[in-house]
DNA sequence: ACTGTCGGGACATCCCGTTAGT
DNA sequence: ACTAACGGGATGTCCCGACAGT
């Protein structure tokens, strides 16, 4: 990585904690300026404007989500286990948090669905590979025989996510990470209601 | 309503969607004056600085929401309507917002959690009510013996208000009520797994 | 006194140390709003604007010094203690002050000497009078035979004018008494030169 | 001297006559702005509120009477002559004055003594400054011989600063500079009362 | 005579982005 | 690639004064 690429890097390692926290609108340049300890003018040389900087600093903080959950998700094969990973997921936000601030999609979704395209488009973007992750793994159960079949994929989908970011939000609020454990709990005995008990590793190879 | 009041009602509805859309730092003072017509000096004559006005915004966007609950819940005695009143609440939200922005508490929960204590305790002031509502309904459901004696109060709670405004989150961003459906649907259901199907008004007077 | 001519005196009297201390430019309306209580159109009523409030403030705070010095130079017939009156009353400006903010005269030359010519006036004027009353005094005093008949009245005036004014201004920068009094044990020995020894009160009729 | 410093000097040379003419309350940063012809972001790069700049411009006009106090003192040796050199730097400030405006320290005293802790304490610090001269001076001959050795050095001070001031404040609101020079005159004179008529230079080496 | 309400503009400060210079 | 310096405009707040109503 040249020296450049280098400092746009850790430009936008210091700025994601800073948008995620304080939200688009409330961040500002300077903020970025003081944190990084660069020059304005060192700033717009990678970025064409703040816009872009945002951008860039959601992505980041996305990609510390996917890289964490590449790491719960890795080796497993079960249809529960896959889905447990992503409630995990979710969980760890609060409890070890990757990045300060909270879910970064969630707090995007939030100020810009209404605001801001570009970064609605992007949070957008990784809800729905969120979302795809687990109706494909609702599918892929079914056609394995371990999900019962008549298991709405999209309804799975859409209540996980619903009650993980609002899990998030709620335990952000009340600085209390009961609130999303309990609904990960709630999440993980609902498992059981379409999940084949049976289930086990070599039905998904 | 003396004329300076009504003035300053009627500057507190026009300012309530907009911080609800835009957020409290998205949110000008300059853009509250264009939607009232009023001047500068005639908003600061009736809130002494954007966090009060923000705060007495807030106030009026959570009344709407009340009110429209007071609505739903009126009549309602059994533990079971009583809480589905609670869901159609925030189901409308999406379907017939009563407030542009989706949910004010939701909103400002993200956007103030980090940055701005007298919001944020606000939002958690509202936020504890309807967990409250959540938790006592329960629990009298229990007392009367229609609920099952080992259901957690604090975690049917925790999960419908994540579930709930997780569903908004989603439903807002997708621009599509189903997921806030699915929601419901589904706690809808989970409600049957420990309300007595037996359940009738009769059994709370 | 009407109810108005009172509501104007108190508006006054409650105006004069604030402009005193603050200055003109530095006093807003809004302070006399509440220092006084009554509303900013009560206000108005009496004084068509600051700037009339200002002088009638500063024509106040220069009463009180004016009934001061009348009570010190009350029976006082010969020209040192006529002298010495004026002393005092620049003296008790530090140690009991009848306005907070010690000298108007002093505070407002210097705030308006260049920016405010109606209040400069007024300050000018008062000024003079007190300049007029050494100089009639030492003139009395060459006259009746008491004092050294080559001394300059206008000399004598200049320099007590100086020395007092120079003396509260340095007190209040140190908020320390014994500058204006070394001043005016300076004076007071100064009268000596050219004040005869002998003269008593029977000189001046 | 970079180009950044050479316009942060520029704007506190163009500030400072505003400042001592206008007082900092009646000074605005717009007034700078006129006066420089830079933008207001131009000005706030240099100083970050209007404070700073009002400290740095009072500094510069103090070290216009500084400069002009070393060179009126330079070769004085005796004690007369540097009391003297004294005199002669405020009489100089109304018949040639370095700065506009008068004496920026007592203009901010009396500005700031009751508002402005930071413009205080400046002005204070100066202040003892000179005084401090005086007081060294006078002690300086009191050892050498030259001054009776009753002579009390903060009498002294005192008498001079508040005389000097004084007559400042005096000349400066008749518009006559003959005020400060009777004030002059009286303090030249009053040296021969303590200080040897017999004073030379090899008195003090 | 006094209050309540409001307009219009000023004020200090912040903010995004550009440019010259190295 | 990075800094220093700057422009131009927006932002929250203050401030003087006006006026309607009582």
């Amino acid at each position: 990585m040249s020296k450049g690429e280098h400092t746009r890097q850790s430009i936008i390692e210091q700025a994601a904690p800073i948008f995620n926290v304080r939200g688009y609108a409330g961040t500002s340049m300077d903020d970025i300026v003081k944190a990084t300890g660069l020059s304005k003018g060192g700033i717009f040389n990678h970025f064409g404007n703040k816009d872009a900087l945002a951008l860039a600093a959601f992505d980041y903080s996305v990609s510390l989500m996917r890289e964490r959950f590449r790491v719960l998700v890795a080796g497993k094969r079960t249809t529960r286990s896959r889905l447990e990973a992503m409630m995990l997921l979710f969980q760890s936000l609060i409890e070890t948090p990757p990045v300060d601030g909270g879910c970064p999609v969630l707090n995007t979704a939030i100020e810009a669905d209404d605001t801001h395209p570009a970064l609605r488009e992007l949070a957008l973007q990784v809800c729905e590979d969120w979302r795809d992750f687990i109706v494909r793994t609702v599918r892929k159960g079914i056609e394995l025989g371990n999900v019962l079949p008549d298991t709405d994929p999209e309804g799975v989908s859409s209540l996980m996510m619903a009650a993980l970011e609002g899990g998030v939000m709620v335990s952000k609020l009340y600085n209390d990470a009961n609130h999303i454990r309990r609904a990960v709990a709630h999440l993980t005995a609902y498992l059981d209601t379409f999940i084949q008990k049976s289930e086990s590793e070599e039905n998904s190879s």
